[in-house]
DNA sequence: TCTGGGGTCCTAGGACCC
DNA sequence: TCTGGGGTCCTAGGACCC
């Protein structure tokens, strides 16, 4: 039988923050969400003060801080930097990874016989991951993924263990899905888990043994799969991280809320042209951008979520005609009378950088031009590459983003100025 | 006063084709 | 009065993930 194994980092954005101040181990950390809005990573002693995920910050802002917690504004410079190194020294000790999120990767363990074998190797990994980046890490090994979500799930709830669980025995797997309800298993959310809960299958077990027939009819592919995945028939593949993305989304909630479009064009503008800079970095160009804005869903006052989509006629990755697109998007989903509180750009159906279909006719919108210049494109990344140098006029650099930000530790590791000194 | 951001995959249904 | 069968492609929306 094949292993695989799930390595995942215990309170990511926690431990980041831990690496270069030793003095906040033991002290609850949370880190916060962009403006400071909500709780979005708490370290275990955090957890054990009974801060929930994703609890709006000033709801707990002044029992947390009496009680001695400590906070932070996000500081994903840090985060990156820190994960980036992690994955790079697992990438070193096997053959095939994927890099699943920020904090997760699925390791290949194909070569290991056995499952003691399989054991030393998580633990030895778990000892080389925390002395040379200094995150802790959790490990579930198993023969498919989603058991090895399940064991790295079952390492986390066990205080005092080594941090690694192997699950491939049969009768060790039966007895953890046993103890499992099905909305802790990786693809069962809310809803898959309220609908389950009606047919009277509750536990992992339960769904392990439902017929595969019947899920699929009742539910869908995606479902069978992980029942599937649960009776250790592997459905799920390792990918290694080669596959070009398939949609960009930048988008922000405002610190204050928008009210005019004159306002709310030069945010729009921010996010086209950050949305551009990862299109053409990815190395790929789009035919649609889009344009999102919402209201708040928390007032009481009336609700709107504008959407507008903007073809072009052949695939652009040049700045000057995606803002082109999203302003004009814009303008097509805005209405006057709500207060917006959140906008984002997206790009979707992309192509490879280097192959441009032409149109023979252009007949999609007569009125779009498309400007589309690489070398242009190019001059400015290396230009804007360390810090931005060149701004278009529709951005107005002067208030970028209105977001606040009063808790942010240093990018120790991804500035200059920022690096840790001795004393 | 203050409530995150960025992704993927699948399905249903409509438009269109012969 | 009676109105086929089989297919593809695209999009919106829903589900999930971290």
């Amino acid at each position: 039988m094949t292993l695989l194994a799930l390595v995942d980092c215990d309170n990511f954005y926690a431990s980041c923050e831990r690496v270069f101040r030793p003095d906040l181990r033991k002290k609850p950390i949370v880190v916060l969400s962009n403006n400071d809005g909500c709780v979005i990573a708490r370290s275990k002693e955090a957890k054990a003060m009974g801060i929930k995920m994703g609890v709006p910050w000033f709801q707990i802002k002044r029992a947390y801080l009496a009680q001695g917690g400590e906070a932070f504004s996000s500081n994903f410079a840090l985060y990156g930097d820190l994960s980036s190194r992690v994955m790079h020294v697992l990438a070193g000790m096997v053959n095939n990874i994927e890099v699943y999120s920020i904090d997760e990767a699925f390791l290949d363990l194909q070569h290991m016989q056995t499952s003691s074998h399989a054991y030393e190797f998580g633990i030895y990994c778990r000892n080389i991951v925390r002395q040379w980046v200094g995150i802790p890490v959790r490990i579930g090994i198993a023969p498919t993924k989603t058991l090895a979500k399940i064991a790295s799930h079952i390492a986390k709830q066990r205080a005092g263990g080594t941090g690694v669980l192997c699950l491939n025995e049969q009768h060790h797997i039966e007895r953890a899905l046993k103890n499992l309800s099905v909305h802790e298993i990786w693809g069962v959310g809310r809803n898959l888990s309220r609908r389950l809960n009606a047919l009277n299958i509750y536990s992992g077990y339960e769904l392990m043994q439902s017929d595969t027939r019947f899920i699929r009819d009742k539910f869908s592919v995606v479902l069978e799969r992980t029942v599937r995945e649960l009776r250790s028939e592997q459905c799920l593949q390792i990918h290694r991280n080669t596959e070009p993305k398939k949609q960009i989304i930048v988008s922000r909630s405002f610190g204050k809320k928008i009210v005019d479009l004159e306002q709310m064009r030069p945010l729009v503008s921010n996010f086209a042209v950050r949305a551009s800079e990862k299109l053409r970095n990815e190395g790929q160009k789009c035919l649609q951008v889009s344009v999102l804005i919402f209201t708040s869903p928390f007032n009481n006052q009336a609700q709107y979520r504008g959407f507008h989509t903007i073809q072009f006629p052949s695939p652009v990755s040049d700045t000057r005609d995606i803002l082109a697109g999203a302003q004009t998007a814009l303008s097509n989903c805005f209405k006057r009378g709500y207060s917006y509180a959140k906008a984002g750009v997206i790009l979707n159906q992309f192509s490879k950088h280097s192959i441009t279909q032409g149109l023979l006719f252009n007949e999609i919108d007569q009125c779009i031009h498309v400007k589309q210049d690489d070398k242009l494109m190019q001059y400015i990344d290396s230009m804007n590459e360390k810090q931005a140098q060149i701004y278009y006029a529709s951005q107005s650099p002067g208030h970028l983003l209105p977001i606040t930000k009063s808790m942010t530790s240093p990018r120790y590791t991804t500035n200059w100025l920022d690096l840790p000194t001795a004393n």
